[in-house]
DNA sequence: CTGTTAGCGCCTTCAG
DNA sequence: CTGAAGGCGCTAACAG
């Protein structure tokens, strides 16, 4: 149980005072080099290491990024954390993660914990049925950073990190009718997510160009868990029209989907085509291999955390709004009619 | 930006000391009920926060769990981080996670971080090429906990959290036996972890107890990757005497091996059956559904998190030194052969 | 059962 | 360019 080298003891030992010790661990412009290199010098010989807790203290912050995600346990999510995990790292923050299980009641808890625990900023992706942002105002209020990212909630106070969903929706879309489809179901979670209500409307876009109507009957929206997959090609294998192209807004849905399609004996994507989204491993071990939309997770864990490591180093509130990753569609033959 | 309440706010109001708000606020047996009442209501009600920074600089401990893992993106580990996240949380913990990307430098490097940080305990699962954990000795030498969970090392001081990887490599080899198989190739990682050296010894005892030869010429040794699971098949095919069983120590492998097995023409599980390791989403989606060995994630997060927690709570060094969670193999088609 | 006191280690005015 | 001094908020002796 070695003792803890403090500044002063660094001080002593030098015949310094501790404030100078402190400014020679720093980047303080008023300190000699020659006795800033033997600070820093004996502080790595006698092995010293900062306290954090006296200098949040002090200084009143933490180094600490919060972080919510609604699920921990996907690919998708575990890549954005990582990115994150990785720029944080690299500029010497921690990351608080924590699970509001797409409750808004628990996203609530987490928010206060976080609170509590001081973070710097946050950065959020939103549970399935959060109606509002006002369990952030604590956040606002002071001012501390608040990034959006994925599930994100238009503020003028917060930045959205987000693919165009929009145009990723119209893109799928797009791409069944392509291939020959005229009844294309769409597959979603709760609409009041920007992700499902912005793929949406790009699904409903790309009908209409191409002159196809609109049926609600062939929108299904669930949780887009496994059950839901299988939940869904039933029910739609059961409509009295049913559809010959289903775009689901995620790959574990569009797998499971197409599970129960092929045991029911469906041809894909002869009968019925399938795209998904995401990009996750499944796809591409699904037979036939799934069409997805590639969504960079990595990348915009990376990006998130250094948009809001930038805000928190400059202390500066930029003016950007709004930040948009590039996307890029994935064909597979789940998805290659031949026409 | 609304000033910070703290205990002497609440001692003025409520005409006691900061010691007794302290007191009151925690356990602390010596303060009468109705005071105890008084201050947590104030406190409360003038919408206290503690200052963890304070109270961690003056107990010297953070309430923080250090874990560092290989990867995160990848389902398996997902599911641990997500365990532990649930019962950090819980018991007022909180994680900083960080990856070694399977370099032992970078274990290095993140060991030295999370010292710095002063985590109370810390929670492990070795780097690929770890060799030894010399590194941990900062840790070891001040008592703080260390648990390995899945890639352990044995440590007197050290608590490991496994399953019994040479059971489960048996009874996933004595399977593939079961199912009529002659010679079973394995494909695995460095066995200088526990997990690949244990799985293989289970592989060799059910050949042994089968009157099976064991064939090194059988065991490919690699990184586990997607490609790596590609290329294992290749090799395999190429073999003088190609193998008429594959056992794969995780599942990424074992479907990118099955994939390009099928491409060959090989028909599975006749002509090869094949096995794999996790029981990862993956394996429920190729076709035929990959046997595999169920991995309780979500379970072992949680275990290694309470075990830590308990250790720090308790401030006990607990005497046992391993635990073992239950496994159980998922048998499905790809094994399944019509004998 | 409650109060007094003295720091935990650091940073930051304010003075030299 | 460096030093002295005070305090961030909390807790744990030690006294009553």
């Amino acid at each position: 149980m070695s003792k803890q080298i403090t500044i002063y003891d660094i001080a002593e030992a030098l015949q310094l005072s501790p404030a100078t010790v402190s400014r020679g661990l720093k980047d303080h412009p008023a300190i000699r080099k020659d006795t800033r290199k033997r600070i820093v010098d004996k502080a790595r010989e006698m092995g010293y290491q900062q306290n954090h807790f006296a200098s949040n203290l002090r200084k009143s912050k933490s180094n600490t990024i919060g972080v919510i995600v609604p699920r921990l346990n996907s690919y998708f999510m575990a890549s954005v954390i990582s990115g994150m995990e990785k720029v944080a790292n690299a500029a010497g923050y921690n990351l608080i993660i924590s699970q509001s299980i797409e409750s808004k009641e628990k996203e609530f808890t987490n928010v206060k914990t976080l609170y509590d625990s001081r973070v710097d900023g946050l950065l959020v992706s939103l549970a399935y049925d959060t109606e509002d942002i006002s369990h952030f105002d604590l956040f606002l209020a002071k001012g501390i950073p608040l990034i959006f990212f994925d599930r994100v909630f238009e503020h003028p106070q917060c930045t959205s990190i987000v693919i165009d969903n929009f145009k990723a929706g119209y893109e799928v879309t797009q791409h069944l009718i392509d291939q020959g489809c005229k009844r294309i179901a769409h597959v979603t979670g709760n609409i009041m997510r920007n992700v499902y209500s912005d793929r949406l409307r790009g699904y409903k876009q790309a009908l209409a160009n191409a002159g196809l109507p609109f049926d609600e009957a062939l929108v299904y929206y669930c949780n887009l868990s496994e059950q839901a997959g299988a939940e869904a090609a039933s029910h739609l294998l059961a409509l009295p029209h049913p559809p010959d192209g289903v775009f689901c807004t995620n790959d574990t849905t569009a797998v499971n989907c197409m599970r129960v399609l092929k045991q029911a004996g469906i041809r894909i994507p002869e009968q019925i085509a399938v795209a998904g989204f995401n990009n996750d491993p499944l796809s591409k071990v699904i037979e036939p291999n799934l069409t997805t939309l590639n969504y960079p997770g990595q990348e915009m864990g990376e990006l998130a955390a250094a948009t809001l490591i930038r805000k928190l180093d400059r202390n500066e509130g930029s003016s950007i709004n709004t930040l948009v990753l590039r996307h890029d569609l994935i064909v597979r033959e789940s998805s290659l009619r031949k026409k």
